[in-house]
RNA sequence: GGGGUUAUAGCUCAGUUGGUUAGAGCGUCACGUUGACAUCGUGAAGGUCAUAGGUUCGAGCCCUACUAACCCCACCA
């Protein structure tokens, strides 16, 4: 049975043919799913939800590795482990989408109307929401797909009325007249969040404004022109010695002749400019302020859909005036007359052409500004008054601030506590009401009748205070608004359920650092204010991936690895690799085609190391753990080295280091265990002592089998699939246990002497290198063995043979004269002799021993000088005193050997 | 303007609370293939740890200053 297992072990590692294999194997064994115990502390992550409208990109791929591997480690650890998975409704996102879908057939949005909209939405989800779902799982995820959610799904869609009710009736959700950021391409205001910064190159236009008082011309300058018909006021500084006999005049506004104040704001720079300012409150977050400050009227000139306001919107905001149904906080509309309906941008020209016109246009200069943009679509963002939702911040700030400082979360690494704690003491109130039908809608209720708002759990038709019918508000909630909620929302929250109780708190978020603001902190606030407790106490957090040369994945570069074209070709675990060695948290990660390849090398060479082992427990029944009398020199080394890395890997796991984890392993399966280990295995595999040979095969096995699971986080499929070939559990899934360091293989004595003579035999392959020996070429070694290490080399003899090419080794006494015609180094106090005849340059080796003495007198001379130091004495630790000594000791001895050695030559 | 990060070998990066003669991968060069693996092995070359001070018995690591690159937030009339 086992023999055949063998030979059906293919040569070269082939990922595509198991992983999908294993990972059906996987989702059918149920492994994912938690067994809730409530004698047992949970672990639990929620992931990130992607947006429906997502493909797999390998900026996932970084996502989700972090949490995977935590979660394989506490699931192997015996821990109840829940990885929740779901996704997101990506309110605009998804929307625009599905408009883009329309208009290719003609039709917008209105022409369907909002439910048939709406219905058509969740086609489109159905048909292509579990797409990335699908492709997460390529990937090896091990989350738990029977609890998987949808931030619109039924039970998510109550825990967010809840909180907008429960927010709402503590004062915490107000509607108002504000300022915020407005998309016209999308027509939905976005939160302030949600603005990104380019740099664009713009103008800075100088004009005129008449002062009606003295007939002057006032000079100002602006880089938005179009939104001078909105001006109420300019604005100069009271300190402002240039315009002291300005105060109280009035300017004329050119093109409408409007009279409109000069006022004193501390917001008008003396220093920059001509230190005057105009004032358009309801087209700037600044002199919104200042409008506000001196009782400015505003009027808006802009429509929400990008163009200059006229007649009809002029009529209409009249109307809602007259009837006294427009509030004081909302501006007045203004009709641009000749300016209507052109787009900003063309209004823009067409009043700088006319103000040049009249000899109003001073100068223009050219200048680079950052300029706001949609994040979804990256047009300028207009900044509007508009009557929107918000979230009052400060009192939900505060607490999660607290949390924060007193280390009820951590984060890791520790410096994004600083990026978070910025933004949750400056933050301003969150615009939550979004313009679109795609998404939560908000539950507010407006009864025309007696001018009331509802805001309800449950849905209303009729006025509960007149009994005249309702309608509904008709805007949606900001997509982040739910996903604030999941930590708990997609346990059942409001609900009293088994699995909120069990796993919340979580134990660790992870995701990337660019969501703090969007994501994280809403989540922290939101878990606090609803469920009286920190969602979770640590907060992992990874960058961005990047290509080769450090630059963002784009699509207009083209430099972006397609995740599932890369595990189609070197599997899904050397791009698992590939994204977590060597990086450390929240670092970017630089990926490369040749990165990945360099794992999938590496995943090869596990499978290699396994095929080997294979191969030579045909015979083999294992116990489980090696006995400890008849094991090699090298099986007790290796014995140790794995309680090492075991302990290193446990710290790693438990302090998030997981890409040092990633990089001990590496370095461990491939130079100590494949490079060395088996190696010198080979030695006790291929020899006469039967029972020798059993104990290797203990060992090998025993580490072998250890060194797989504690892979296992990291590439699943492969050390699963090579798990169920080993004897002793063939078929079965990789057992739930992480394996523990046992003292009785920390075989300290003996893990040194085999260091003593690996550093022998690695001088001995320097020599035979130096000395340009062909590698097939056999040599006697003669060996001057250090004091009280002839035994170890004795143990040591096949490992001599087969790894130093020494065709046999020999001995010399304290007192025995050195061979001459032999290249020769020395290690650690013993001296290695290779007989090369004529071969050997004596004047060579004669240089290369002399710059080895004087490097190992420097020594001596550093260590001594340390040690002649008062200040070290008295202050550096004893161990480190001891070290140094012995290293004295040490080095004397080496220098004694050299002085030998070249006394001889000379 | 506020906050943050980075600077170590040709390239990409490690380097734990300060404690050997600063490491790895890739690349380069030399040698090597008959049975785990050329998706491989052995060996070598290559670094004044950005700069200047400081603290310390001791600094790649801590502090200050400076230089350069990058990121985030705010602002830019």
């Amino acid at each position: 049975m086992e023999q055949q297992k063998q030979f059906e072990m293919a040569k070269v590692y082939a990922p595509r043919e198991m992983e999908d294999r294993i990972y059906e194997m996987w989702e059918k064994s149920g492994a994912f799913k938690p067994k809730i115990d409530k004698s047992k502390k949970p672990f639990t992550i929620v992931m990130p939800p992607p947006n429906i409208t997502g493909q797999l990109h390998v900026g996932h791929a970084l996502d989700e590795m972090p949490q995977d591997v935590l979660i394989r480690y506490h699931r192997m650890k015996g821990d109840p482990t829940l990885w929740l998975p779901g996704t997101d409704h990506a309110a605009i996102a998804t929307e625009v989408k599905v408009v883009e879908a329309l208009r290719k057939e003609g039709r917008s949005k209105h022409d369907l109307g909002r439910e048939a909209f709406i219905d058509r939405v969740w086609d489109w989800k159905k048909e292509y929401g579990g797409r990335i779902v699908k492709q997460l799982r390529k990937l090896g995820v091990s989350c738990d797909w029977s609890r998987e959610r949808f931030t619109m799904d039924q039970g998510l869609s109550r825990a967010v009325r809840e909180t907008f009710v429960r927010l709402y009736e503590k004062g915490l959700i107000y509607q108002g007249w504000r300022m915020i950021n407005w998309c016209p391409c999308c027509q939905t205001s976005i939160s302030d969040a949600e603005v990104e910064y380019e740099e664009q190159n713009g103008s800075f236009w100088h004009l005129l404004y008449p002062v009606k008082e003295t007939g002057e011309m006032l000079e100002l300058a602006t880089t938005r022109p179009e939104t001078m018909l909105g001006d109420t006021a300019v604005a100069i500084n009271a300190e402002d010695e240039r315009y002291r006999h300005l105060h109280g005049c009035h300017v004329v506004l050119p093109l409408i002749n409007k009279e409109i104040p000069i006022v004193c704001d501390e917001h008008a720079d003396m220093t920059k400019g001509t230190g005057v300012v105009k004032i358009t409150p309801a087209h700037d977050p600044n002199d919104y302020e200042v409008g506000k400050r001196h009782d400015l009227p505003m009027v808006r000139v802009f429509t929400y859909d990008g163009h200059m306001t006229g007649k009809a919107e002029a009529e209409e905001n009249a109307r809602l005036i007259a009837e006294g149904r427009a509030t004081k906080d909302e501006p007045v509309v203004l009709d641009c007359g000749v300016y209507a309906g052109m787009t900003t941008m063309e209004a823009r020209k067409a009043i700088v052409r006319d103000l040049e016109n009249l000899g109003l246009l001073k100068k223009v200069e050219p200048l680079t500004h950052e300029v706001g943009t949609c994040y979804r679509c990256h047009n300028t963002i207009e900044p509007m008054v508009s009557k929107q939702w918000f979230v009052k911040m400060a009192p939900l700030a505060k607490p999660a601030a607290d949390a924060a400082r007193n280390k009820d979360i951590v984060f890791v690494p520790e410096r994004f506590e600083k990026t978070f704690l910025n933004w949750m003491d400056n933050t301003r109130d969150w615009c939550i009401s979004r313009q679109l039908w795609w998404g939560h809608r908000i539950p507010a209720f407006y009864c025309d009748a007696c001018a009331k708002v509802h805001v309800s759990r449950e849905d209303l038709t009729v006025c509960p205070d007149c009994g005249a019918p309702l309608r509904q508000d008709e805007d949606v909630l900001d997509t982040w608004f739910s996903s604030a909620l999941w930590p708990f929302s997609t346990l059942g929250w409001p609900d009293d359920t088994e699995d909120f109780n069990y796993f919340y708190p979580n134990s660790v978020l992870s995701c990337g650092y660019d969501i703090i603001f969007f994501w994280l902190a809403r989540m922290v606030f939101s878990g606090i204010e609803q469920t009286g407790k920190c969602p979770f106490p640590v907060a992992l957090m990874h960058g961005l991936v990047r290509d080769a040369q450090g630059r963002k994945m784009s699509k207009s570069l083209g430099n972006g690895i397609d995740p599932l074209e890369v595990i189609e070709k070197y599997g899904a675990d050397a791009l698992r690799f590939s994204l977590e060695i060597g990086v450390a948290p929240g670092a970017d990660v630089r990926l490369s085609e040749e990165k990945i390849e360099t794992y999938r090398n590496f995943a090869n060479k596990i499978w290699n190391a396994s095929r080997f082992a294979l191969m030579n427990m045909q015979d083999f029944a294992p116990k489980g753990v090696p006995s400890k009398d008849k094991l090699a020199l090298s099986d007790k080394w290796i014995l140790k080295r794995f309680n090492d890395i075991v302990r290193t890997l446990t710290d790693n796991m438990e302090s998030f280091d997981l890409g040092m984890g990633a990089y001990n392993l590496y370095d461990f399966i491939w130079s100590y265990f494949c490079d060395w280990y088996i190696e010198m295995a080979k030695h006790e595999l291929n020899g006469e002592d039967a029972e020798a040979r059993l104990a290797t095969q203990e060992t090998l096995n025993y580490v072998l089998t250890g060194l797989l699971k504690l892979l296992h986080p990291y590439m699943p499929f492969i050390t699963e699939e090579l798990y169920s070939y080993l004897p002793g559990h063939e078929g079965m899934l990789i057992e739930a246990s992480w394996p523990e360091a046992k003292p009785e293989f920390d075989f300290d004595e003996e893990a040194a002497r085999m260091d003593a003579v690996m550093d022998v035999i690695r001088a001995a392959r320097n020599l035979r290198a130096e000395m340009k020996v062909n590698a097939s070429k056999r040599a006697t070694l003669i060996l001057k063995p250090a004091a009280g290490m002839e035994p170890a080399f004795r143990l040591a003899e096949g490992y001599l043979n087969r790894l130093a090419a020494a065709s046999s080794v020999e001995y010399l006494g304290a007192g025995d004269p050195t061979p001459e015609k032999a290249a020769s180094a020395v290690t650690a106090g013993t001296a290695l002799f290779i007989p090369m005849g004529e071969l050997v340059d004596v004047e060579k080796e004669l240089a290369r021993l002399n710059k080895e003495l004087e490097n190992t007198l420097g020594e001596i001379k550093r260590s001594e000088g340390k040690l002649a130091n008062p200040g070290f004495i008295s202050k550096a630790p004893a161990a480190l005193i001891e070290q140094e000594k012995d290293k004295i000791e040490k080095n004397k001895a080496h220098a004694e050997v050299l002085r030998e050695r070249i006394g001889q030559l000379a």
